[in-house]
RNA sequence: GCGCGGGUAGUCUAGCCUGGUAGGACAACGCCCUUCCGAGGCGUUAGCCCGGGUUCAAAUCCCGGCCCGCGCACCA
């Protein structure tokens, strides 16, 4: 285990799950410090991806009927048969290599799979037989309900629930395009073997923003808040380039306004809550690579002890995933959209003449008029085809009218598209410690010190006495209880010399610790000391909370703040 | 899932080969001492991953499981 991992479970950022019963692979637990920071991380991203667009949040179950997953396609990408080599050890999607290899489409069940490797005695590409095939499917399944039950899934994906609700969210929004819907959330994925600590889990926590537009639209008002941002991007075909977003769009790195505008924004975000900058770049997917939703997909990601990891996907779903549950549900999930001035279009329109239809056709002629009027002619025809219950009929001229007719149209029914940026909560909170996480030299000894951004530090204030008997105790716990009764998570010690202490909020990543000591009593005042340079500055007791209040939501220097007291 | 290596107090680790009282360091807690950066003294707490087998006796040997690390594969 690195020194960091070591830290972070000794000192309550995250422990193993189960651990009493063993352990399972993929599940964390965390504790009192991990929670507050992923916490006040998942804050930074709500002011960055609700607060400040017209975006909402809301919350869905994390338990869903099978039918979201099957109309998602997830069920169909997810539940495959898989066969494994029992020489290379290579694992493959047995339908797909039954096809390759034998030419043959099949339905993918063990059963089938089975006597097909035992008809044609198939083999690996390496010569290697064939284990017993397996059922690799990355869903969490459940039944819901008592006995028998109604077939579930654990969402894979936060996102579903957001598309399933898309009718009372545009009706929420006035059909008003463009908005966003965000959901931050747990979901699950069964991962064959999961590793890495946090950086693949089983359950894990997502924040997703569901932005929908109208797909000729892709643009967003705010571009050009990010438009002169300079990042560095890896295309599709791994080609490095460090341009600003503009360019990007301008040359076609990036396909669009909106994607862009995303990216931007994302680095905004990661950047705020610590992230550093020299170890992120965007990296688009390669064409074989995007998930089965996905036309386009760039992905944020950082440099860790892991290598490259991914961190963030924002991908261009189009309108694959509303059109999939308009097909499945059969609600009608578009959006009227006007346009800005009515079209007018002149119409051949068919007219049918139901007393002569009525006769011949007898209970298909209703049918038969409804199909009659929904045509569209060019010209003077003689006879229509039309197909009612999967047969063609022929209807001449005398069934019906055509009429010239000139209608105004105020506008059209679109499916809108979404662009989705999806945030994995547990990688950020992983890479933010990564990355904050130091080592110095302070008089002469070697310190480790969690230089984490002041407004994500969980523990922010420590109150300590110099040395630990009265009366400094008790004015110690007096300022404590003054700056929770402010609002400011503080915490209190007097265990062990001041320096031990120091050190003990170092690397726990507090950037402010409150030293009552001699001349506490002679003139009302504490020394504030910051953690990054372990300078310390007087301040009165009274004016404390505001002091810290604007240090903890700005990196201003303490010294501003007071006269430095030792350095 | 496969292969290799590993799992001993909160943390790191010695002991395992060659079966027989589990040792250290740091941390934590209490008291004493101490006017500012892991000081010192005394004391305390706390451990062989789980299950089975071999044996008079298992941390140690054998089998299975779980977990961790690395490589392969997987990561819609």
């Amino acid at each position: 285990m690195s020194e960091l991992m070591e830290m972070l479970t000794r000192r309550g950022y995250f422990w193993q799950s189960f651990e009493i019963y063993g352990g399972m692979a993929g599940f964390v637990d965390y504790g009192p410090l991990g929670n507050a920071l992923r916490r006040k991380i998942e804050d930074i991203w709500r002011k960055h991806f609700v607060i400040r667009e017209r975006a909402v949040e809301i919350d869905t179950p994390t338990v869903c009927v099978e039918e979201v997953f099957i109309a998602s396609g997830h069920v169909s990408c997810f539940t495959d048969v898989a066969i494994e080599c029992e020489s290379c050890g290579r694992v493959f999607r047995a339908d797909h290599y039954i096809k390759e290899v034998l030419g043959i489409e099949i339905e993918p069940t063990i059963e089938t799979v089975k006597e097909i490797i035992d008809e044609y005695d198939l083999k690996c590409v390496c010569g290697g037989r064939f284990r017993e095939p397996f059922l690799f499917n990355l869903m969490f399944s459940t039944k819901i309900g008592p006995g028998k039950g109604k077939m579930g899934y654990l969402r894979p994906e936060t996102a579903q629930g957001i598309f399933i609700d898309f009718r009372r969210l545009l009706e929420y929004f006035r059909h008003k395009l463009p908005f966003g819907v965000a959901q931050i959330g747990r979901a699950y994925r069964n991962e064959i073997s999961p590793r890495q600590g946090v950086v693949r889990l089983r359950e894990f926590n997502q924040a997703e923003l569901e932005y929908f537009v109208h797909p000729k639209e892709k643009r967003h008002e705010n571009f050009e808040r990010y438009a002169n941002v300079k990042v560095k991007l890896l295309d599709k075909n791994d080609k490095p380039h460090e341009v600003t977003l503009r360019e990007a769009v301008e040359r076609g790195i990036i396909c669009h306004e909106l994607m862009a505008y995303f990216i931007g924004k994302t680095r905004e975000f990661l950047l705020e809550v610590g992230v550093d900058e020299s170890k992120l770049r965007f990296r688009q997917h390669k064409d074989d690579e995007r998930a089965h939703y996905a036309i386009d997909c760039w992905d944020a990601e950082v440099l860790t002890s892991y290598g490259w990891i991914e961190i963030v996907g924002i991908a261009d779903r189009t309108d694959y995933d509303l059109k999939k549950h308009m097909e499945h549900s059969g609600e009608d999930l578009r959006v009227f959209v006007q346009f800005e001035r009515p079209i007018r279009v002149k119409k051949r329109k068919i007219v049918p003449n139901m007393k002569k239809l009525g006769p011949i056709y007898r209970a298909k002629a209703k049918e038969i008029a409804k199909k009659l009027e929904e045509l569209e002619v060019d010209d003077y025809v003689d006879s229509v085809t039309v197909e009612v219950d999967g047969e063609k009929i022929e209807i001449s001229r005398e069934f019906f009218e055509i009429e010239e007719v000139e209608e105004e149209i105020h506008g059209e029914k679109i499916v809108p598209h979404v662009i989705e940026p999806s945030f994995g909560l547990d990688r950020i909170t992983f890479t933010v410690l990564e990355h904050n996480f130091d080592k110095d030299v302070v008089e002469g000894e070697e310190r480790r010190v969690l230089r984490l951004k002041r407004w994500i530090a969980p523990i922010p204030v420590a109150v300590l006495p110099l040395l630990s008997r009265e009366p400094f105790i008790s004015k110690a716990k007096e300022i404590v209880e003054m700056l929770r009764n402010e609002g400011i998570y503080t915490e209190y010690d007097d265990s062990g010399s001041i320096g031990r202490r120091y050190r003990r909020f170092d690397e726990i990543g507090t950037p402010f610790c409150i030293t009552v000591d001699h001349q506490t009593f002679e003139d009302s005042t504490v020394t504030i000391r910051d953690r990054d340079t372990t300078k310390q500055v007087r301040v009165k007791i009274e004016e404390l909370p505001n002091v810290l209040k604007e240090l903890l939501s700005s990196e201003r220097d303490i010294e501003e703040f007071g006269e430095i007291f030792r350095s």
